[in-house]
DNA sequence: GGTAAACGTTGACAAATGTTAACGGAATTA
DNA sequence: TAATTCCGTTAACATTTGTCAACGTTTACC
């Protein structure tokens, strides 16, 4: 489980793992096998664990005052699940992280990550750029957010992920897209009549 | 001006500067008025600048295909007006930033900043902070527009920025929460009776 | 293999929000 | 100071989106 992790490191930095590096990270992540709607994170837990998803689906979310879930984030093979916030600052999380899909993760503390950020170069710098990354990411969102209609967020959402659609049904599609299921239901009719 | 910026700096990093440092930072930082509406950024630049508000009010947004403006941010004191896609990456943006009040600000180039990261810790530390603070911010914005409706994210913005209502007309605030300027009147209107 | 839950869709109706137009007053500027 | 633009509001109406209910189908589970 732990090449994957590596290989993904790797690619994601300029200057290569040393042995002892790789062994180092051989140790502090603890992989953890997810079954399906199974926590990574409830809501008012701090977030103790930053998950990179080998295999499965996960997805993070807020619940309202009547109980509805609304989707902050979907992860796939290859990205992390953690409510950063949470693991950050160490304040009680707004949001649940379950599994949506049985899944194979690789954990990591709060504490160990800040001692492999001491200690490898690479990691400091990975997580920079996935910060980063994160952050263009969510702009991104608001933008579309405040000045897309929901046809077009859905057209956005089908070119920039279309993996979400093949892995989680339509109304958490529709819940990260910040509209009811009924009215994706209604925009994908009236474009297969196109 | 810079005294404002060192300031700034000192009270959100845990190690303070030295004089050398304090010196580079005044090289570094180029004072910059903005008249009213001057442009920092226009669509499809890259970001060459980002500008610490010594006094007054930017906006970031982007224009829709009918000529309409979608604010993504509000900036006011002692906060960044940049790009960060635009200026990490040096890619072209899909936003403009102008001045909404006459705007004094400090303004640092891409290079320049990657030397001070490399050559003063606090400097890397507080621009890693900020990121991060970025991100937190973005994803609760995210969650607001997806599960709440107009009035609450109104009245969420009234709490969390109060300070945007009393620098930017109705609006722009109606913008920046993804609604036309009517609905908020009518929002107004009928909280002004309770 | 059978039962229950989850899924995607549709219809009727309600509620929220957008559009267009108009207005008075405030602020800006020539 | 006069003219003009900007601002915030309101009204009437159109459009979008949500709510509630129902349905057949697929999927998951005992």
């Amino acid at each position: 489980m732990h090449e994957q992790l590596i290989k993904y490191i790797t690619a994601h930095s300029t200057t290569p793992l040393t042995a002892a590096e790789v062994e180092m990270i051989k140790e502090i992540f603890v992989p953890k096998h997810f079954r399906k709607r199974e926590y990574l994170l409830q809501q008012n837990e701090i977030c103790k664990y930053a998950a990179f998803i080998i295999k499965g689906a996960m997805r993070q979310y807020s619940v309202d005052d009547k109980g509805a879930e609304h989707i902050t984030y979907l992860t796939l093979e290859n990205w992390w699940a953690v409510d950063r916030e949470s693991f950050t600052m160490l304040t009680p999380s707004n949001y649940y992280i379950d599994a949506w899909e049985p899944t194979d993760a690789l954990l990591i503390t709060k504490a160990d990550s800040i001692k492999y950020m001491d200690t490898i170069p690479a990691m400091r710098e990975l997580t920079q750029v996935l910060n980063e990354k994160n952050a263009f990411a969510l702009l991104n969102r608001v933008n579309s957010n405040i000045s897309l209609s929901a046809e077009q967020r859905y057209d956005r959402i089908q070119k920039t992920y279309p993996k979400y659609l093949q892995r989680f049904p339509l109304h958490i599609i529709a819940s990260y897209l910040g509209i009811t299921k009924e009215t994706l239901s209604r925009i994908r009719s009236q474009q297969a009549k196109k």
